[in-house]
RNA sequence: GCGCCCGUAGCUCAGGUGGAUAGAGCAACUGCCUUCUAAGCAGUGGGCCAGGGGUUCGAGUCCCUUCGGGCGCACCA
């Protein structure tokens, strides 16, 4: 017979028996008067930096010191003198150092954890902890004028891992891509493509362009291909007609581009969600009015004011003004949601794009990832979020460094104005996609990343996705060269796992078990970053076990213990490298 | 001026929410392939966790402060 291992979390289920285990033994202790009976203070199930001081270690002898009036020692000998180990996963419990009560597990944790991960294969790692709640992952979400550059690729490896850690961890997850189609950087979009046009067939010098115009070649292009099928039709039309035939021209092909940029990267979004259907609905005006209704906002100048220092306070918005500024306002300054000229900023479309998320469609929370230039932004956004009837709470902001290009040594400076950036585009042509999402998912969100290019491209071991894809490629490699001896895996229920003995056996197995609370870690923390990490320790693990252990040419129950080990290995490096949407290559 | 992020080995970075002797990878040096892929493994050297104070059984981690980086403070997005 075979148990049901779905959404088994082994490091959960471990830290809670050692938790009832501990608050039983207290129990114990305090009725036989070994211990004083007092309230005890909050305790925890940690694993320690150094697996020789155990697999979980408790601190409930420190923090009850005080409580019982006790040394931490004297009260640990307490505990573990009343500790009963008997249906746990541990094997015997010890005292150490200021008073630790260190766990060590027995082999049936081992081998649950390799039947979990055999029985559950494509599944494992995935647990129930988000319970089903319903969550909008917004990332990248480029302007639409032009081409997506190196921060994009970040964001996108990031939002794209941080989504899976969270689907994977037990939340319905959609990936969302924020088009903004409208408002100013549309005009000077539209301005800068009529300049371009014109230029064509009037002579660069005859029409000056636009001061804050949009440099980059790109431009150019698109005003060329337009010139291609419309010839010189419209340079004789009034501006606004030709601005407006340019960009209902080119803003779908660069949505086009983008979406074909953001396949090519591997990244699937559930929505394409268009900034102007939040004007042309008219959920904008509603969100004004009822920001109006609810007093939030005020009239001052003619344009129409958002009580933003109230509201943003609560979210750590900046206290003081600027330096030389109006210094008689105290707290963070307010926002203009609607212009004098009756024009929304994009502000007030964002808070209609927020409510959308969160009521029209319902999610229970929603996620943002944006570059660390937007930080300013935060305070006033969750605030609105309060300001709107809603809680603040339910929209969180992961903010990411920017990428710095390295490349022969030396940084190199990336400038939007003269439209001379690293394209996505440039870099997906150079680096492959599987090198590309690992790097961006190498440091945590709030560390800069030094992109080194060289390195990204170099197909050999100093690559580090190729030695996590190695360890996948050596299991598939002991597959086959048994399979050609026509051995093949035993069911699981025949394998004796109390083989595993070795240290590089149980290490790998230890690992392989931290797998689903590590999903759950990275999902918690928004931090998808660990998967990376984990998957590359994985390796290592691995890599040690292969060299300190043969599979083929052991006696048939060891050969058969070691394989189930080894797929349990690979299927998770499998599923660990599909968050990440990296390959898993059978060879190398 | 004010706020946010950051400062850990020569370089790039971890450090599970306050735990035990601070860890990896790269770089340097030394070993290991007549059995499953050496894109691998084992070993050596390398540190005032930016400096200084504080909080407590205990600080790389929390608080204050100084110094040094990055970013932000628009009727831009």
């Amino acid at each position: 017979m075979s148990l049901d291992y779905s959404s088994y979390n082994p490091v959960a289920a471990a830290k809670t028996a050692a938790y009832d285990l501990i608050l039983a033994a207290m129990g114990a202790a305090i009725a036989a008067q070994a211990l004083p009976a007092a309230a005890v203070p909050a305790f925890r199930i940690e694993i320690p930096a150094d697996i020789k001081n155990g697999d979980f270690a408790c601190n409930a002898a420190m923090v009850s010191a005080k409580a019982f009036r006790l040394p931490p020692r004297k009260i640990a000998e307490a505990l573990l003198a009343h500790a009963d180990c008997t249906g746990t996963p541990f094997e015997r419990l010890e005292v150490a150092g200021p008073g630790f009560l260190n766990f060590f597990l027995n082999h049936n944790y081992f081998a649950d954890t390799v039947r979990a991960a055999l029985q559950q294969g494509d599944a494992w790692g995935r647990t129930t902890f988000g319970e089903g709640k319903r969550v909008n992952v917004e990332f990248v979400s480029a302007n639409p004028t032009g081409p997506m550059h190196l921060g994009n690729a970040r964001g996108g490896a990031l939002g794209d891992c941080l989504a899976a850690a969270l689907d994977w961890a037990g939340y319905d997850v959609t990936r969302e891509f924020y088009i903004n189609d409208a408002g100013n950087q549309i005009e000077k979009f539209g301005d800068s493509l009529s300049a371009r046009y014109l230029q064509l067939f009037l002579g660069e010098d005859a029409v000056p362009f636009p001061e804050k115009g949009y440099q980059g070649e790109d431009i150019k292009q698109r005003a060329a291909e337009f010139a291609t099928e419309f010839g010189d039709s419209f340079v004789k039309k009034d501006e606004a007609e030709r601005k407006q035939a340019l960009i209902d021209f080119a803003l779908p092909l660069n949505i086009a581009a983008m979406k074909a940029a953001m396949e090519k990267y591997r990244i699937h979004y559930d929505v394409w969600f268009c900034e102007s259907q939040l004007h042309s609905s008219g959920a904008v005006q509603e969100v004004l009015d009822k920001l109006a209704a609810l007093g939030a906002t005020y009239e001052k100048d003619g344009a129409i004011w958002y009580r933003s220092g109230e509201y943003s306070l609560k979210w750590g918005a900046n206290k003081n003004p600027k330096a030389g500024e109006d210094t008689s306002q105290d707290g963070p300054k307010d926002e203009v949601l609607v212009r004098a000229n009756g024009i929304p900023t994009y502000f007030a479309a964002d808070i209609a794009y927020h409510y959308n998320k969160l009521v029209t469609r319902g999610f229970d929370f929603a996620i943002d990832v944006w570059g660390a230039d937007h930080a300013g932004h935060v305070p006033r956004m969750r605030g609105s979020m309060d300001a709107v009837g809603l809680s603040g709470n339910r929209l969180d902001i992961v903010l990411m460094q920017l990428v710095k290009l390295v490349k022969d040594g030396q940084e190199v400076r990336m400038s939007k104005r003269t439209g001379k950036a690293i394209t996505l585009v440039d870099l997906l042509d150079d680096v492959p996609v599987d090198s590309a999402r690992f790097v961006f998912n190498q440091r945590e969100p709030g560390a800069q990343i030094l992109f080194d290019l060289d390195l990204a491209v170099r197909q050999d071991s100093d690559n580090p996705v190729y030695y996590v894809q190695y360890a996948h490629a050596r299991i598939c490699s002991i597959l086959r060269a048994l399979q050609e001896e026509g051995i093949t895996p035993a069911p699981i229920d025949t394998v004796d796992l109390a083989l595993l003995q070795e240290e590089s056996e149980i290490e790998l197995c230890r690992h392989i078990g931290y797998f689903p609370e590590e999903i759950v870690t990275a999902a918690k923390n928004y931090d998808p970053a660990r998967i990376t990490r984990y998957v590359t320790d994985l390796a290592t693990l691995f890599h040690k076990f292969y060299t300190a252990c043969h599979v083929k040419g052991e006696a048939e129950p060891l050969l058969q213990a070691r394989l189930a080990l080894c797929i349990a290995a690979k299927n998770t490096l499998k599923n660990g490298l599909s968050m990440l949407k990296i390959t898993v290559p059978d060879k190398m």
